[in-house]
DNA sequence: CCATCCCTACCTACTAGATGGTAGACTGCA
DNA sequence: TGCAGTCTACCATCTAGTAGGTAGGGATGG
């Protein structure tokens, strides 16, 4: 009947199922959780409202899909990171590009939005948003516990504790620039993140090697 | 008619209006612009719907309203951290409680609950909200300025950078510490904060004296 | 001193439109 | 033939907002 059942033979109806969850990560990400509706959704794909339930029966249902989608495809991009980039300086630069391309598309992170609607989710998804910052937070305490082994990066703290803190400086700048109008505002919290990580002794070309 | 006529003979009815925005303030916070009704604020205050119309003309009129009180009332508070307090680090502190505070009572804050749902906001709203991050920024930046001045704080970057830094960690750690069901994100963001604006030189009692 | 008037605060009862969701029928492909 | 995918038509419920009326207090004026 609908999502989970990935191998079937015509790929027709899941490019439908996939469109919906374009449309509705999208308006989940502008709007949030409780500002859209079906109805939104069926414009956007062009696909009457009754046949969106064929695909997701309830919009809880549509919710776990996307968010267990988004966290997926958010984990592969890190793992992508990883294995192109060696220092970590620039394996967090390229993190915080994830975050700038979304805030481009002039849209928050979505389990970010999911956080700030969390008291009014159904509690499936409300799990799968806690799971999205702790994937997120153990990723980043390896790449900077690799930095700091190697001296590339330094700071007062644990690599987990700076890890929670990446996190939620870059979730606070897309929220904050999407608050104020400006989303310059991202990229200036995210230098200054980094500034303030890099080793302080020899010149400022500390970068890799 | 309803809430800029401060200045008339009874009070019962300005008593009413503070609690219709306490009821709403809260609902805001917990669940967001989208996610509560005019039908919750008359649970909560215990009058009929129809009477907060009296009060608040329309949904626009109430969160303008609510918007420009916290902001008010945030203001207030900051120069009383001012008054109180003379070292850059106990200002940067007693600041951080603020959001503890709001954070304790299962809340976000208002300003960064509003910011996620900025693009449904009435204009006037949306405004205001930036605003209210323009005001905390500026507030810190001064703070700020003292303090690295009298050599209390250091930190790469400039002062006003480093206010618009601190307002992202803490409206992020606000949300991600929701998003996670972990209040205790929020200080554990906070002490990193504190701890890497902290002079680096003689031993870590480099506070105020 | 009291009748009138006005205003604020509140009420009951309603509306139009949106919301998530359902029932049942049609269509075209394997 | 069966079934996934789509449709039209519908529903109960909730939404912000309106209409119109009542109660009571304070001022005004005779």
């Amino acid at each position: 009947m609908w999502y989970s059942r990935i191998p079937m033979g015509a790929k027709r109806d899941i490019k439908t199922a996939d469109r919906i969850l374009d449309a509705a990560e999208k308006l989940v990400q502008v709007r949030g959780f409780n500002a859209f509706s079906y109805a939104d959704v069926s414009k956007a794909v062009g696909i009457q409202k009754a046949s969106l339930h064929h695909h997701f029966a309830t919009k809880t249902d549509l919710g776990v899909a996307l968010v267990e989608r988004y966290r997926r495809v958010f984990l592969e991009a890190l793992a992508g990171i990883e294995s192109e980039e060696d220092a970590a300086v620039d394996r967090l630069e390229r993190y915080i590009g994830l975050y700038r391309t979304v805030l481009r598309k002039k849209r928050m992170c979505m389990c970010g939005m999911l956080a700030a609607d969390v008291a009014t989710l159904p509690t499936p998804m409300r799990d799968s948003v806690a799971v999205f910052f702790a994937e997120n937070e153990s990723w980043l305490t390896r790449v900077i516990s690799a930095g700091t082994s190697r001296g590339e990066l330094h700071f007062a703290g644990t690599p987990a504790s700076m890890a929670a803190f990446i996190v939620s400086s870059l979730e606070g700048a897309m929220l904050v620039a999407r608050g104020r109008g400006e989303p310059a505002h991202l990229d200036d919290v995210a230098s200054l993140l980094i500034a303030n990580m890099r080793p302080p002794t020899p010149s400022r070309s500390a970068k890799a090697r």
